[in-house]
DNA sequence: GCGTCCAGGTCTACC
DNA sequence: GGTAGACCTGGACGC
């Protein structure tokens, strides 16, 4: 559905230092910020995001500080005025995003015992690691990237935004966003699956959508309330979410270990280790992530992941894994 | 052009 | 509690 968004709203949020937008939100880990038809050009950002009580709205985002005095300009374009609960939750979520609020000074310390990531900090210095607009966004991501090289994630994900999703035309723009989960809750799954190949993941989708709709799976806001295990409990009580996915969709700091990142962070933290399975990294690997960087493990998977190539070429590690690499390998 | 193999997280059945 | 096999699809590869 289009949108045509005239009414325009300004909000200026300020953020804690040090505060990197470009590195922030423009294609995070080779993906999107929000939506993967945004568009960014010179520390200025045109997104959109699924609001379900009123469509989609445009956001322009302007970064019109610095890095060590950071200042983001928000417009909000609507097909009408948006009402304060509407304001407060649109505002609330476009700050989580951008992770404004986050003050990651402690990370920075602790990134000063290990020289990879003490270069993965120095590279991407003020950098923020979250994205996503709510919890349905952010499951989508999750649900297929279950299974799938990254090409086909993003033919998964082109193709549900592309059938079902929304559109909000906005200054000079028309940035297409995620279907609202009321959409697919109506949409059968056969027709689901078909449409955008999803294969047995259609129907995991739709109950995820049918859950989100009826409050069974709450919001991030929700979500952040409660506590780390009571969030992921809940998470992967859903159908269809496992360890991994909740890891990717609670806003509390996980480290989502995959098939190819295992071999990427077992390379680098515990070099000499040999394994017997798959099964045992993973879990040696997690629980060596919690102990040894606790809350900051989803920053140290965040900042590495979005340093392979310097990491590769200014500590000559032999990673066999930069951006291109994994793309190409996925 | 056709057939086969591979990638990858979660669920279910089974031990 | 641990593990094997099935679930889907597109792309790479060999013939």
């Amino acid at each position: 559905m289009i949108q045509k968004c005239h009414v325009a709203s300004n909000f200026m949020l300020e953020g804690i230092p040090p505060y990197n937008f470009e590195l922030s939100v423009h294609a995070p880990c080779g993906y999107h910020w929000m939506t993967p038809s945004e568009v960014y050009s010179n520390n200025v950002i045109w997104t959109a995001a699924p609001l379900s009580s009123a469509g989609a709205v445009g956001l322009k985002l302007e970064f019109v500080g610095s890095v060590h005095k950071p200042v983001v300009s928000l417009t909000v374009f609507s097909r009408r005025k948006l009402a304060s609960d509407e304001k407060s939750k649109l505002l609330k979520n476009v700050e989580r995003a951008l992770g404004l609020r986050g003050d990651v000074s402690e990370f920075y310390k602790m990134a000063e015992t290990h020289p990879v990531l003490k270069q993965a900090v120095t590279d991407l210095y003020g950098m923020r690691g979250s994205w996503g607009f709510d919890v349905f966004d952010r499951a989508i991501v999750a649900l297929t990237s279950q299974n799938a090289p990254m090409n086909r994630t993003r033919q998964m994900i082109n193709a549900i935004i592309g059938t079902y999703g929304e559109t909000a035309e906005f200054d000079d723009h028309a940035i297409q966003t995620w279907p609202l989960p009321q959409t697919i809750v109506e949409v059968d799954a056969q027709e689901l699956k078909e449409r955008c190949k999803l294969g047995y993941r259609a129907a995991y989708l739709k109950d995820l959508a049918k859950a989100v709709v009826d409050g069974a799976c709450p919001d991030l806001e929700e979500l952040e309330k409660m506590g780390p295990d009571q969030a992921k409990k809940l998470l992967t009580g859903l159908k269809g979410i496992g360890q991994y996915s909740a890891e990717i969709v609670s806003p509390h700091p996980g480290f989502p270990l995959d098939i190819w990142s295992i071999r990427l962070f077992t390379k680098i933290f515990m070099p000499e280790k040999s394994w017997s399975s798959l099964a045992e990294a993973m879990k040696v690997m997690r629980k060596y992530a919690e102990n040894e960087w606790g809350r900051w493990r989803d920053y140290v998977f965040t900042y590495i992941i979005n340093d392979l190539e310097n990491l590769s070429r200014k500590l000559g590690l032999k990673l066999g894994l930069t951006v291109a690499e994994v793309l190409e390998e996925t």
